[in-house]
DNA sequence: CTTGGAAAGTCAACAAGACTGACATATAAT
DNA sequence: ATTATATGTCAGTCTTGTTGACTTTCCAAG
């Protein structure tokens, strides 16, 4: 409740509850705003964000285990499972059994898991460039800075590990 | 990062694929950053993410009818209901019904509603708080300017409609 | 070499929370 | 009186999360 904090010399307006609260919602609709599009694509077949998530991530990082994508995605790997299984059966995804350790499955996309997936970061990538346009090259250097402080670091930590050792 | 601005007038190195990419990926893990303290918080209840949304913006627009809740939460009414009906069972949300239109149900926060949803938009307020502290008001202008644009301004009409209605 | 633990992945069953569709009730508007 | 609106409810489905139990594989200690 310390709104006028700003006598200090600094001007910390933008850290009132207000501003906070206007922040959060914009979290939300920005976010809601930001899946529709892919979303609206899987509704019209069997899939949903899930899915789309986990072609993502398997389109950035070719060859990655289960084991790993469970680490980023942040989910149980039961749940991972019954996404990958589908994706698997449906010719979107390989999964090979790795040559070093044969408990490991890395995973591909298949021709057609390529096509899928561009469609729906095209959509996603097609929102995200106007809003990117509309706010300009300032805005956006703002707009990373503060999604990566309210990122939960702890979570990325795999994120991180899993691309240095494997590029 | 910026290494050629302005060759054609403009710096457009901010809307290649990749750092559209890089953005896409930081909305994903920021927004689980975003959620993550109040879903620790309601893990421990009996409730979810969507009751908390409910009770955001009933506390933000104390009054607000159950059609209105619907068009800003973008759910269906059967959805709406079901976490409705439990926050007024356990005391947290007041529905009366309208003085000019009976049909109406005008929806409030109870004491205890109050105190639950303060408990929860602190949690998320302090996450927001360090983030905007660490990246600085420069960055917090831009990330607001991009969000705004990313909404779907559909979707947020009845929102706006709403307000300025009720104010 | 064997054996026992740990790791990677799979299968089954269940719950939350979204959806659709149909229907009920009360009230307002025409 | 009829029609439209606001809300609430029931039943059924889907996605996506959960836990628990299981198999296969690897590795290391005896």
């Amino acid at each position: 409740m310390e709104e006028s904090s700003s006598r200090s010399g600094e001007n910390l307006l933008f850290l009132t509850d207000e501003q906070l609260r206007k922040g959060i919602e914009a979290m939300f609709f920005a976010y809601r705003g930001f899946t529709a599009d892919p979303d609206r694509i899987l509704a019209t077949m069997a899939y949903g964000r899930a899915h789309h998530r986990a072609m993502h991530f398997i389109s950035h990082t070719p060859g990655t285990t289960v084991n790993n994508l469970l680490s980023i995605l942040g989910v149980t790997k039961q749940s991972l499972n019954r996404v990958l299984r589908t994706l698997i059966e449906d010719g979107l995804v390989e999964s090979k059994v790795g040559a070093r350790d044969r408990r490991e499955r890395h995973l591909f996309l298949t021709p057609e898991g390529v096509s899928l997936e561009q469609r729906l970061s095209d959509a996603q990538r097609k929102r995200m460039r106007a809003a990117y346009r509309k706010a300009g090259p300032e805005a956006v250097a703002g707009f990373r800075t503060v999604l990566e402080s309210m990122m939960d670091t702890n979570l990325l930590q795999h994120y991180h590990d899993e691309r240095s050792v494997r590029q």
